[in-house]
DNA sequence: TATATTTATATGATAGTATATATTAAGACG
DNA sequence: CGTCTTAATATATACTATCATATAAATATA
């Protein structure tokens, strides 16, 4: 769950915003930003989309049996050319 | 944010639970989920994720240009053989 | 030091959460 | 049919935490 937070705040540092920048986009008061970043606080769902959205993120749900691809495509883990990293289960009909 | 709450109550009813079962698997009172199902509430980020947890699933942050590559992945659309679906970003160093 | 920029803190209104209770739905059986 | 019982979902109220507004502290630069 902390996660999520030091994700958001290595994603604002990539798009270069400060915490105002962030909030006036977001429409938050720049003193959410820093309380979250701190992680003081349990944000609502819907302020956690809000923020991800503008840094060009989404909030998603994975099923577990997916975690790890996705995590691998996100952090463009490469190289691993042997083998597939993914194939779709057969399970046509 | 919304289909969030769908995708729970989806994976609620696929795992076949109660709002009960799941509630005590949680630690939430039965009235919290019900109350989250018919989307009364907007929800904290550490309760989403015990939720989700629960129901195999993770909650994360996918960067937007990997959006509907992590759809089809966890739609499981298959039948696309003619192109890649994703090839590594040529960044190497 | 003075100034500007960035981040952190304090306090009252709003909304999620905990506990308990109520409503609804479906079966069993006289 | 009627209502009894049990399971499943929904609602009511007190408590706690987020969120909004404002202010303070820290950091840097000249």
């Amino acid at each position: 769950m902390e996660d999520l937070i030091e994700e958001l705040l290595k994603a604002r540092k990539e798009k270069g915003f400060t915490q105002s920048e962030l909030a006036k986009l977001v429409g938050l008061p720049q003193g959410h930003i820093s309380s979250i970043e701190q992680g003081k606080i349990d944000i609502r769902i819907s302020t956690l989309v809000q923020i991800a959205r503008i840094l060009d993120h989404e909030v998603m749900l994975i099923p577990r049996q997916f975690n790890s691809l996705v995590k691998a495509i996100i952090e463009e883990k490469e190289g691993v050319e042997s083998e597939p990293l993914w194939q779709p289960d057969k399970e046509e009909d």
